[in-house]
DNA sequence: AAAGTATTGATACTAGTTTCTCGTTAGCTT
DNA sequence: AAGCTAACGAGAAACTAGTATCAATACTTT
């Protein structure tokens, strides 16, 4: 059975705070202020489990190794600072996509990530 | 200086005849139809060198390790199949994308991939 | 054709990320 | 509160992608 430990709930508490896709080390870094002796093996070991329960899902960049966000907001986009290198969800979708489908391709999905800078960094 | 070796003509020949993104494992398949011997380090100095170069360049796709195309093309986006794995180049831009920038956030470029099921493969 | 050297191929190595191992800790149940 | 054992922390190990090493090869120039 899974038991309810400290530094899960850190775990969760940081993804709910952050509000935006985590890489497993800034979530190390976010859940230590919680837990100081948190381990990276446990935070693998939490983003796997999280993963697989569908409280989590990944977040994969190009060029990067893997995030992770909170599952369930519906379909959006996302925006990488290229400062601060921090990744921050977008509402929306320019659609279109079908006419810029190539013809006899039968288009599933997609993935879409502007680049720039953030609020923050821009200032 | 440099020199016009059997290996790099046999390189050169496979992103011209593949005419979409090859990665590192894909580009030594290919260029070993012309030189069997051909081995993966030198896949990886010509791309280096043709990257430099600018004969060629990355493409980053989410999750996955970069792939390269022949440099110059202008803006377009890409394909990615689910099935065979092949990228392959779309023309055309959604559009569209500033509306959909966070305030205060500032935009710089793009990058945007389609997932499905390519010609071939759909039929 | 010979000499000089850039390039090659095989393999060892590095770097980064994720997983495994195992003794210890701490939730949960009774 | 005692016992059971899931989960933890630290470090070793595995995996992947890419780079460095070095003797052998093969372009180029003379």
């Amino acid at each position: 059975m899974q038991r309810d430990t400290r530094q899960r709930r850190a775990i969760r508490a940081a993804f709910k705070e952050a509000g935006h896709p985590l890489s497993p080390k800034e979530l190390l870094e976010l859940a230590r202020r919680e837990v100081e002796s948190l381990g990276i093996a446990t935070v693998y070991r939490n983003l796997r489990a999280l993963e697989k329960e569908g409280w989590i899902e990944a977040v994969e960049l190009p060029g990067e190794s893997p995030r992770y966000e909170v599952a369930g907001k519906g379909h959006h986009h996302h925006f990488h600072c290229q400062d601060c290198d921090r990744v921050y969800e977008v509402e929306g979708c320019p659609g279109n996509l079908k006419s810029i489908t190539p013809e006899g391709f039968e288009l599933e999905s997609h993935e879409f990530v502007l680049y720039g800078r953030c609020e923050t960094c821009a200032a």
